[in-house]
DNA sequence: CGACGTGAGTTGAAGCATCAAGTAACCTGG
DNA sequence: CCAGGTTACTTGATGCTTCAACTCACGTCG
C-alpha cells in the first residue's frame, strides 16, 4: 500500500496479531507435547518425518532440510532421541561421510502414540477457528510469506511431498 | 470440514506451511535484530513497549502481560537490559510489591536506532509479499487463531490499544 | 492483633538452541 | 598421488527459556 519504511494501521494490526500468534502458538503446541509425551515440537517433528520415510531412515542432512534446522541442532536432538532409544545412527554404507538416522520400533510406537493428541491440538487451536475460506486464506498467506523466507523454494517442494495420498500419521 | 481427529488434505497443506512459518519467521526476525542491534526479538519488544508508554515506565507484571511472557522470563531479560543500561528497576511508590521498569534515555536511543531496520525487515518478509486482500486475510486469520490461544481475550484488547493514532515508533 | 492466603517479583538449576571450531571423508587439479 | 577445498557431521561453550522454589508485601478473617 505504501512503500515507506513504516507500517500503516492495517499492517500494524496484522503484524501485532501475527507477532502474538508466532509467539503463542509454538508455546501452546510445545506445552501439549511436553505434557502428554515429554517431547519438544521439534523432536516430535524429527520422529514424525522419519516415520513417513520408506525404511524409516534418512541421512542427517536430508532430515535437517525437511525439518528446517541446522545440522548442528539436529545432531544434538538426535543424540537425545538416541539416548531415549527412539532413533539410532549408523554410518551409511554408500558414502562414508553420511550418517543415517533410523527410527526404531520403540520410536515408531512413540510417534503412533503421540500423533493423535498432537493432531487434535493443531485442530483445536487452528482449524476449529477457521471455516473453509479461512483455511484457504491461511494456506495462501503462509505460502506468500514462505516465498520470502525461503527464496530457494525448497520448502514449497519438500515438506509438501506427502500431501496427496498420505496416511495422516503425522498430524 | 470434517470433525475427526485427522486433518484433511487442505488442512494438512495449510498446517505444514503454517508450521514452517512459525519456525522460520521468528528465526529470521531474530537474526536481523541480533545482527544489527545485538538484541533478541523479545528484548526488543520489551524496550519498544516501554518506549510507547507515557513516562516510559510500566510495572513488571503489566509489561509481562503486554509482551506475552511469564514474569520469570521478563525478570531475567530486564536484568540483562538493566546491565546494558537501557532499563532501570525501582520499587513502586504506590505499592510495595510492584517494581516498575523504566526505559532510560540510552534505552530510548537504542529503540529509535533499532526500530527502522526491524520495521523494514517485517515489511520485507511479510507485507511485501501480500496485497491489500492478503493483509486483510492475515489480520482475520490471526485474529481467529488468537481467539483460540487466548480465550480470555486479553490480547485482542491489550496490544491493540495503540492501533489508532499511534506514531509508528515500534514497527 | 496475628495467622493465613494470595499476588508480585526474584533466583538458581536444568534443558534446549546457537555459534564457532573441529574432525573425517571425499573430490579435484597439479 | 598428494595438497587443498568441500561436504557431512559432531562437539563444546555460551546464552536464553523454563520450571520450581523462595521472598516479601498486602489483604482478611477470626
Amino acid at each position: 500500500m505504501n512503500e515507506g519504511p513504516w507500517l500503516d494501521d492495517d499492517e500494524q494490526r496484522a503484524w501485532r496479531r501475527t507477532a502474538a500468534v508466532i509467539t503463542l502458538l509454538p508455546a501452546a503446541l510445545d506445552a501439549q507435547l511436553q505434557r502428554d509425551a515429554g517431547l519438544t515440537q521439534f523432536s516430535y517433528l524429527v520422529l514424525a518425518m522419519l516415520s513417513e520415510e520408506p525404511g524409516r531412515t534418512m541421512p542427517m542432512s536430508a532430515l535437517a532440510a525437511t525439518v528446517n534446522s541446522s545440522l548442528s541442532r539436529l545432531s544434538h536432538v538426535v543424540a537425545r532421541l538416541e539416548a531415549q532409544g527412539w532413533v539410532t545412527r549408523e554410518p551409511s554404507p554408500e558414502s562414508g561421510r553420511v550418517t543415517v538416522a533410523r527410527l526404531t520400533d520403540a520410536g515408531m510406537e512413540k510417534v503412533v502414540a503421540t500423533a493423535p493428541g498432537h493432531a487434535a491440538e493443531v485442530r483445536r487451536l487452528i482449524f476449529d477457528a477457521l471455516d473453509g475460506d479461512g483455511v484457504a486464506s491461511l494456506a495462501c498467506v503462509t505460502a506468500a510469506i514462505l516465498g520470502r523466507l525461503d527464496p530457494s523454494g525448497a520448502l514449497r517442494a519438500n515438506p509438501l511431498r506427502h500431501e496427496t495420498g498420505d496416511r495422516p500419521t503425522t498430524a
